[in-house]
DNA sequence: ATACAATTTTGTAATGATTACAAATATATT
DNA sequence: AATATATTTGTAATCATTACAAAATTGTAT
């Protein structure tokens, strides 16, 4: 779901799942936030807009869209998940002094050796960790003490 | 770390740790066990040996060896960590039926288009998921209950 | 529209891995 | 032996995630 004139309330029902009020604001999110947000992210911001909202539902949410195969869950961070509504196969380079999780094209299919052959493969995770560009070159990165906890 | 014959204390030495008691008795379950342990795993089976032996202990320890890059951490399960003391780059795949996690040989230097230039990397974590031949066959694999929590 | 059933949301209470911390123990140095 | 340093240990937090049941919403049948 990369087209924004795309209807949500359609795209939720075409992958079989109810477009309640919460589901639709949450997906919106997602989709608007394409930075790999925590579970946390995602509760503070819509709850914004939406004040009743319970990080339970967020859970549920979160749950129900990555069955329903239209987000990915990542294992980028080391304590938290974090989501990502681009499901197409790519790599994710996760910055160890500013924690900013960068998306990389990746040439996965080279990959495939005959090494698994036998083995149904699911889901094909890429990560990698270091130091960004932008941390390289600014020594005095200070978000690092503050994201980095 | 593969040779059996290589002595453990003067290993850790080598590598700036001291050679405690725990220490060594840690790193030689480690090696001898390849599985991909938890941090419970290597509690469990090194208390046998050392009574005392705290959980905390374990936890220290670990995180030390990883520092000196002597063993890796894993994110291969979704909740704990789990250890490895090949620190070549390989992959791993996880089976969702058995929790089993198997190694596999992967070409990361392909892997290494452009897209990451200017970033300076760390490490790289290839992790699939999947089933396992084993588990392909055998249909009325059991073990998912027991294992996977 | 009303009544009933199914689904979703919400709040609160567990769970469980990891970390923080300080006292106790062991090891090194003088 | 005396003292300083390093390691181990036990216990208490932390914190993301899950479990659970009541409350609210929505769908369906009269
Ligand atoms: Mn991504
Ligand atoms: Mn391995
Ligand atoms: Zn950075
Ligand atoms: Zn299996």
């Amino acid at each position: 779901m990369t087209d924004k004139s795309i209807n949500l309330t359609e795209y939720l029902i075409e992958h079989g799942i109810r477009p309640s009020f919460q589901r639709i604001k949450i997906l919106q999110y997602l989709i608007g936030n394409k930075d790999h947000p925590t579970v946390d992210d995602i509760y503070q911001a819509v709850a914004k807009e939406v004040s009743t909202l319970s990080k339970t539902t967020v859970y549920n949410t979160l749950t129900l869209f990555t069955q329903a195969s239209i987000i990915k869950g990542l294992r980028a961070s080391e304590n938290e998940i974090r989501y990502d509504p681009d499901t197409a196969d790519h790599g994710h380079f996760k910055c160890k002094k500013c924690s900013g999780i960068y998306d990389f094209a990746v040439n996965i299919d080279t990959l495939q050796s005959d090494a698994l052959a036998g083995f149904q493969i699911h889901e094909k995770g890429i990560y990698f960790t270091g130091i960004c560009p932008a941390c390289m070159e600014n020594k005095t990165n200070s978000k690092s003490e503050e994201e980095t906890k």
